[in-house]
DNA sequence: CGGGACGTTGACGGTCGTCAAAATTAGTGG
DNA sequence: CCACTAATTTTGACGACCGTCAACGTCCCG
């Protein structure tokens, strides 16, 4: 609903390889050591065409918390692949609205935005240190007229974009508060859960306010709502640590008919 | 905030060229024709480029009113360019939830959400007799390999889709009734005066609940905040039919900082 | 003319926002 | 390492906005 749930990684590691220093250089990127791969590239590439798509991973490029990858109103020149860390993406208004219309974690592009009108239109901001690959989009459009494969890929993964803001409006404009965090903490987890972290443990990198923004709700009644599932004995709940006691619950909630 | 504002198109008219039939045949699909040309194709293309992008529109598809385009669960094959007609988009869930995600126009192209899984995910329901160009995505693909133009046209209205939905969850997570609703009627007002229609006036073609599940409001909330628009002299309603009396009073409504 | 879909309006209540205060944690500099 | 401040989170009290339920009015179409 949140994020379509058909992603699945099948070697997944918590850090994997990182760019290896040696002496003053890093190791050349490499796309086909990636073990984020199945996440940004399309499957069943020849070694031929694999070896031409590293060739638009331009660069890396590390963020520190709470600093931004693009900012509204920059010129868009590329798309970004996480390969760790955690990003919100946020649209503002002049007078002073916030919305946040995600959150990406490692192995989802960022800045589709930009392509319509060569601007970015919302503002993606590191929730954690994080690192990069850029891929200049005039040469993914260059490669993706030869390679058929990335092609459907760059298809894909914009219309699973538009399928998840779907979702969000689903939830955003028929959902109450209980089964709005519902369905966003089991869409975090299937997530996670795909990158090979824990199923019934995570830990939220975004505070409750970005998360109650996301979710059309103000800080207190993420806050609340939380407290209430802590009560209901549905999750534990230490700062940002989150525990899944019953996730079971945590679908019937979702799927309630109530509230609409 | 609805939709991307910058869409404007130089000859605009009513209805346009239809098919005219011939005794008992159809005058050949020509888009180098069509009045809604500049909405759908990309511009600047060479006669020889036009020619190859007309042999994708495969065909005219009629749905009338109230008849579906594609439904949730079908296979997805093609992408639609609205010729005549209106529709809406909406998604639905098992415990009967619907949400209307979005509605479209003639010039306007439906079907993206089909393509990350060959499933679509939502309907598309005529709200009016409608006739569509139907466009085999296998040929768009084929044919955006080689005509540039064509690869950015599709790029730009899958990106112009997303930046679309970020402007609806802006409005969904963080804006009053009187709010979404003023943001809603201007985005219509912009979007029919963009194609040749009456700024300040305007028929609905959708019911008040359907209004409402796209702006996650009830439909008496909608009735009502009509009727307030009504009494501050804004607008005039007449069912379905609207008269903007003051649109810079609606834009200073949807601007206002009030609510979140 | 009559039935059904659609729209309007009123009364009432629930959910969630607002405001405020206190608790806990994180971050910074000595 | 500790002190101190800022940021975040929790919890409570209260009220506004909007949903719910209900009744009535209007339009459309056979």
């Amino acid at each position: 609903m949140l994020n379509s749930p058909e992603i699945k990684i099948s070697t997944p590691s918590g850090d994997g390889e990182k760019p290896v220093s040696i002496g003053a250089h890093t190791i050349k990127i490499a796309c086909s050591n990636c073990n984020l791969r199945e996440l940004c590239m399309p499957v069943g590439l020849t070694p031929t065409e694999m070896d031409r798509i590293e060739e638009v991973v331009a660069s890396r490029r590390k963020i520190k918390r709470g600093g931004s990858l693009f900012r509204l109103g920059e010129k868009f020149t590329n798309l970004y692949a996480i390969r760790t860390g955690f990003f919100k993406t946020c649209v503002t208004t002049e007078d002073g609205r916030d919305q946040v219309t995600g959150f990406q974690m490692a192995g989802e592009v960022i800045g589709l935005d930009g392509i319509v009108n060569d601007v970015h239109t919302c503002n993606a901001i590191a929730l954690e240190d994080a690192e990069v690959c850029t891929m200049p989009f005039e040469r993914i459009e260059e490669l993706s007229r030869e390679v058929t494969a990335l092609q459907h890929h760059v298809h894909k993964i914009m219309s699973r974009e538009i399928v998840r803001e779907n979702g969000v409006m689903l939830l955003l404009g028929s959902m109450r508060a209980e089964e709005r965090l519902a369905a966003f903490l089991l869409n975090l987890m299937q997530r996670l859960h795909a990158r090979g972290f824990s199923q019934s443990e995570l830990v939220l990198r975004m505070t409750r306010e970005e998360i109650g923004s996301y979710m059309g709700l103000k800080l207190e009644t993420v806050s609340r709502t939380f407290s209430k599932f802590v009560e209901d004995g549905i999750i534990e709940v230490k700062q940002r640590h989150i525990r899944v006691l019953n996730a079971q619950a945590l679908r019937a909630i979702v799927s309630t008919k109530a509230g609409s």
